[in-house]
DNA sequence: CGGTAAACAGACCGGCTGGACGGTTTGTAG
DNA sequence: CTACAAACCGTCCAGCCGGTCTGTTTACCG
């Protein structure tokens, strides 16, 4: 652009190398993360995949503890952009409810959230990991819960308060399991149990409320 | 016992002292877990805790999987002993269902599922741990289900399949996050609300069973 | 152009972790 | 009571992890 291209290298921007560097950081961050856990997620292995020096990371992330914030940021970043994109694309006409909480459910199978897991327990022994996923994993739930309440509105409803943390605890506990062991044959089995019991319970004649539906 | 005490050490046996020296060892890992997570939890810091040299733990345990292998076996065997032991003391003229989950939500909630916790995650990349742990938690999984169909025999037909598995996976959920914030004044409106869809789903009129009571 | 600062590179070091290993104490059998 | 084996002790060492530091390249501004 600024000068012809006198060599094979494209000549990047400043900006571009900027954020060219950084994204391979934060990207390999959560890779290691989820290859080898939280303890085998080294600097050097990280500083290897991304192809970037020591002294680059060092550059943009003085520690570790600055670049395993930025990646669950980052992560996070991720995760409620596709979810929202998903949410957003649920069929109108199918039944909703079914299609959402499907949708949900592969949010939380996704590898992505194996990286979660991690951080989830590395930051129980560590507070200041703590603080940082407290804040950022809060912005994330209540997004979920703006666009359950978008969508399901009578989940909003007093009588089905809880239902919201019911299902996420339950999708995070299947997660946890199949990423274990890689148990996927019960998991369509518990998603229809808990599908019906929520029917059953919120549409059922003498119930408080109609339909789950919207 | 073979000798007069002619000192103030209680002379015991070298069982006893195996016994006594090996549960030390196995007891200060899970504690070690718990406090400072499976990264955290050194060899030092369990010989030191279990008041042990290092000579005396490698004996024993010759690596340190050899231990956490150990320790593994030996808290799954404390938490079916107390798990089965409150099972059994459920009062029959209560309402059982109720006592029954409140209990398994206790078990759940206590410090020893953190080394769980802390055991799953990092077995999830490390494939001696995990293999160790599969075989365990698939014992303790079928006492649960044996408990299970003893005392609420209706939870075992084919309706409410999967049921125990969507139970456990929300109570692990729900410990997750407690384990991580400490958050737990959603817990008893979780418990109070998929208590009521049980029973809801299970005991209505025009369902196919009558009661999840046994 | 030329100079400055950002982006990047890699050698170096302190600290720690876990294992090996020779030596010491304690229990027990003959 | 003695000899052997098990239990136990603690130092040493190789390897790795993460951070500091000095040097080099690249982009941008005047």
């Amino acid at each position: 652009m600024t000068s012809p291209a006198t060599s094979t290298v494209p000549r990047r921007t400043q900006a571009e190398r900027r954020e060219s560097t950084q994204t391979r950081l934060l990207d390999a961050t959560l890779a290691c993360l989820i290859e080898s856990g939280y303890a085998g997620a080294t600097t050097a292995k990280i500083e290897s995949r991304a192809s970037a020096s020591r002294g680059a990371r060092l550059h943009y992330f003085p520690t570790k503890a600055a670049l395993v914030s930025a990646a669950v940021a980052h992560l996070f970043e991720g995760i409620a952009a596709r979810y929202d994109r998903a949410m957003s694309e649920v069929a109108p006409d199918a039944n909703r409810f079914r299609a959402g909480l499907r949708l949900l459910a592969d949010t939380f199978a996704e590898p992505a959230h194996a990286a979660v897991l991690e951080l989830f327990v590395a930051a129980r022994t560590d507070p200041e990991l703590r603080e940082q996923l407290r804040e950022t994993s809060a912005r994330l739930h209540q997004l979920v819960r703006m666009r359950a309440n978008e969508y399901f509105p009578n989940l909003a409803r007093r009588e089905a308060s809880g239902l919201l943390e019911a299902i996420q605890a339950t999708l995070s506990g299947l997660a946890l399991r199949s990423f274990v062991f890689g148990e996927t044959k019960n998991q369509d089995q518990v998603l229809d149990l808990i599908e019906h019991m929520i029917e059953t319970t919120f549409d059922a004649p003498g119930s408080t409320r109609r339909n789950v539906d919207g």
